[in-house]
DNA sequence: CTGAAAGCGCTAACAC
DNA sequence: GTGTTAGCGCTTTCAG
């Protein structure tokens, strides 16, 4: 289909200042070597005419964009959607258009994706989520990454170890620990883990933050049992029903995500096991409606947003030689789902 | 920055296979005219040898992309983050990339990132969010639309009225009337309503529905108070109190959207205001959490992640000569904030 | 400091 | 059915 909207272009601007296309690209693009009285005529022209640059012609010469390229799980899930408000807070700030692309937690999809930006010539990618403990899952990702990285393009990821890039670190490890040590202070003994699969990091990680904090409170953590299932709020509900049934002494459920704990609770609220008196639930990220559930969800805050604005800006930096990590702290919020052991 | 990342690009698939780089282009865009065997073979080549094609390239000679430039209103929010999710779903499987910026509920910021996607030659745009009821307001951007749509663009809107393009429409209206309808039913006469700014067109027309439930119970809707704040879990909060000061009596809350409800919710519970024995509480959209609530939250349903993928396929079909309009049915959903009247 | 000209990788006429 | 070729609009050497 032919275009007819005549967007002005740069021949357009170039003439109307009577100058060469070459002179007014070096004026536009901020190029030095044009005197800054003809830079200035230009420019003042070009904003005139109304002329925006066209990316694609852009890209095409100079081999790279502005764009940044964003993948996610699921962007409807409220912990990516409000990293990917923090990363689109930043990049409309310095100019740059952000493309985003969900791979429903899926490694080959998530491949599929980058492979797609790069060819796209984005100039970052930014990729969240949480990896897998098993590397060769990731490496062809790490593979295309790297690759994309050698050739000039900026890589940050959230929240993963394996790939080898700048990356954006939430203290996974504390963060279990805190809450864990939480619940062993109000006195529970009897706890029961909802844990998404153990195959990715983030999981893995906040797991194991639980059992160091049981093995400092002189607990064995293989007798307190690690219910597995969908990293959601689904899995949460499926999981509260297995610990009801299968661990009916349990005082105190400690959810490995917002999501699971929030499917927890409605699961318990329907089994009618009162929280906190009976049961205390905790969960992990504390996502924008935590605090206004009811009870108010006891948690471990990730500051999300900040984190998608802080990977974008380690993206937009010049690089480093060595990849660089920014650790994000996480800090324990307690509020009405947990209380004293009951009885 | 030189790009040392050699990409295989066109000529190195049509190589591979022994034909022009026109029959490979041909046979991988599945333009007629390359007889199956080749094309098959292009095509398999095209894989081994991991091709993308480069959107710059493709985009800067066909004058149309692949790209769609989806823009909303906070991506943080459950709302746009659902209809975002159904975009980028259908765009994966039609092999399409999403662009996607947000406008914090400004006009301004809107019509700028609106201007930069059509410079981008994106190839459609989809807006989501209420309009305006002034259409003065949505004025430079609509203008912006058309000359994007006539000039071969494709547009979809999500919920707004003035902008004379193919748009979804959720039945906001009948849902307003609906949960009004199921208050009413209740027993419920003080009722105080919880809107955003009246300015946005979704809050006009929920509002009406309202209103015409309550003059079909035969009741003057302007005995029945209109809260205004900001169409936000806070505005929810700040709303609730100034219901609970200026309006004691009410014995039913109707909150314009499930983030005013659950801030509305989250603000009765500090109170100490029982729901619903003392208070009912109504919200609308029905966001995911909604149902995980407790008490569980009667609203209104949306199919966010349905109205996303079907502005996209509207978006993606050749253009009628009239616009478009696809109704969204809203229905409505009953749990456990509604209840009877107290006493 | 400025201009001419060679591509960037692909699509789409147009020939054969 | 398939190949040749002329651009798409811009950046970037390379001359002047």
């Amino acid at each position: 289909m032919k275009r007819s909207l005549a967007q002005t272009r740069l021949v357009d601007v170039a003439a109307a200042a009577g100058v060469s296309i070459a002179t007014a690209s070096r004026s536009l693009s901020g190029t030095p070597g044009v005197s800054p009285a003809v830079a200035d005529r230009v420019r003042q022209i070009a904003v005139e005419l109304g002329y925006v640059a066209n990316l694609h012609a852009r890209s095409l010469a100079s081999g790279s964009t502005a764009t940044i390229g964003l993948v996610v799980h699921e962007i409807g899930d409220p912990y990516f959607s409000e990293i990917a408000s923090g990363v689109l807070r930043v990049a409309a700030s310095e100019g740059r258009t952000v493309q985003i692309c969900h791979t429903g937690r899926d490694p080959d999809a998530e491949l599929q994706q980058i492979r797609s930006m790069v060819a796209n010539r984005v100039g970052a990618i930014i990729v969240a989520g949480s990896g897998f403990v098993d590397p060769t899952v990731e490496l062809p990702a790490r593979h295309e990454l790297e690759r994309f990285s050698e050739a000039g393009g900026r890589v940050a990821v959230i929240g993963r170890h394996h790939l080898g890039v700048d990356a954006v670190l939430p203290e996974n490890v504390e963060g279990g620990r805190a809450v864990t040590e939480h619940v062993l202070g109000l006195g529970h003994r009897r706890i029961a883990v909802l844990a998404g699969s153990t195959a990715l990091t983030t999981v893995a990680d906040r797991l194991s933050g639980v059992h160091e904090a049981l093995v400092e409170a002189g607990l064995d953590p293989s007798e307190v049992p690690v219910v597995e299932a969908a990293f959601t709020r689904e899995g949460g509900r499926e999981g509260a029903r297995r610990v009801l049934a299968e661990h009916p002494d349990t005082t105190a459920v400690v959810a490995l995500n917002d999501d699971m704990a929030i499917g927890c609770l409605s699961e318990l609220r329907v089994a009618g096991v009162p929280v906190p008196t009976r049961m205390s639930v905790t969960g992990f990220d504390d996502v924008a409606v935590a605090g206004d559930l009811s009870p108010g969800l006891t948690t471990v805050r990730l500051p999300m947003v900040d984190m998608g604005a802080r990977a974008l800006a380690l993206a937009l930096k010049e690089p480093g030689k060595r990849p660089r990590r920014q650790r994000i702290p996480a800090t324990l919020v307690v509020r009405d789902s947990t209380g004293p052991v009951p009885g």
